[in-house]
DNA sequence: CTTCTGAATTCTGCATACTGAATTCAGAAG
DNA sequence: CTTCTGAATTCAGTATGCAGAATTCAGAAG
């Protein structure tokens, strides 16, 4: 007689760290090159050091976080080149999902709606509600291709991506071409194209990280702060 | 005036438990279900229980460890389906990385080096030095491309991989098989033909991936042992 | 002989304490 | 005024100790 206690299910100290601070890189709460220290850090979330020190491993693996010569550690710094390189893996992951999706036809009602939440979001949302329309398209569109492991692999690379995908995200004129790419590639898979999706799906990433790339070197001052957050 | 010790740097106990424990878990001297109790992983490593819990806590990250409902956590037992979707992962990311490598015209001289070495393990080598060899060359192909991020994301899949590739390189075939791919591979390369060249690259990581999930589908035994390891 | 109940055992997660190293600041020498 | 040396401080890593939870085993009831 076992009880599961699927209810009462405490969130678990290092995995709240560790979303907690996360989301903080991620906001820009925590500006790249910020100083972390684990007593300050564990002080903030009311948590002893211990659980702090477990989540910052996990960040540090995940490339959220870097090793600052002996000072401890730091907030990752937003590389223009690295971002670059990350696109064009999100590009073959994408492209990846894309043909699966098509070449078995999956349904694309769930990707319509997406779309339809991005048109929304386009238009009259916030800078946040863009990035998660966006993200959650994706998410859609791995979840289409019926291969768990796209999602698992992407989920180590949209982390850096959403860090600078504010950035792009501001221009208007990409917002809406960014959706009209997103619709293309669902054509594709409602079609049942797997090359034709693949191509766009792809292009699209490229897109997106050639943008990004611009941007990033365009407006370093976005991207450089080193301010602390509260 | 800092003295950063370059030399004299000691392996950190979580790292070093991290990377054991890795090893053990790849190699099958952990064998998938295994228990894992920090304690005893402790006691056998010359630890306390921090660091192992801390290097358990990474490796339940890479997905090599897996929560047992209560009973604290097991090696991950290895899902044929899995490698599967994986390996078509894989495939992904390296076909883009022998798409960029001909495109940008890589020198092919540590790859026709890796080749080398791998017709030697693939005669005489052990089961070791052939999955060696065999990753040897891949993170050559990543490297080739001139992209740094195929070969950080590769990093989260190879481990899954090099679990269940045992199981296939004990067929002679195969390994003559995959060279000859791996060879074609780098001639494509060496033209500059990114099209054939991610062609290739997929199709044999397509190929492994079927070859694998055969003998994983087929020898179930070789993946369901339970017994500990000393 | 099977099953239910309760107590002991085991184990993980968290906190606190300690150690060692490195940075930083202060004071003295040039 | 600059620079070098040494001591204090700060901080990460590790170990140990504690508390909560769950499993398991033993004993009794049916």
């Amino acid at each position: 007689m076992e009880m599961v206690s699927v209810l009462a299910t405490r969130p678990d100290r290092v995995q709240e760290a560790h979303e907690v601070l996360k989301q903080a890189i991620l906001s820009g709460e925590l500006s790249p090159c910020a100083p972390l220290a684990q007593e300050d850090l564990a002080a903030r979330l009311g948590v002893s050091r211990q659980p702090v020190s477990h989540a910052l491993a996990l960040l540090k693996h995940q490339g959220l976080v870097i090793d600052r010569g002996r000072k401890g550690l730091m907030v990752a710094p937003i590389e223009p080149e690295r971002v670059l390189a990350l696109y064009q893996v999100r590009g073959a992951l994408d492209g990846l999902a894309a043909r699966l999706a098509a070449a078995r036809r999956a349904s694309v009602a769930s990707l319509v709606t997406l779309l339809a939440r991005g048109a929304t979001a386009s238009d009259s949302g916030t800078l946040d509600d863009l990035v998660e329309a966006d993200a959650a398209f994706h998410r859609g569109l791995y979840e289409a291709s019926g291969n768990p492991a796209i999602a698992e692999v992407a989920n180590g690379v949209w982390p850096h991506v959403l860090r600078s995908m504010r950035a792009v995200l501001n221009d208007p004129d990409y917002r809406t071409l960014a959706w009209q790419e997103h619709a293309a590639i669902v054509a594709a898979i409602e079609t049942g194209d797997p090359d034709k999706a693949e191509a766009l799906a792809t292009g699209h990433a490229a897109q997106a990280g050639r943008s990004t790339y611009v941007r990033l070197t365009t407006d370093p001052k976005k991207v450089t702060g080193t301010e602390n957050a509260t």
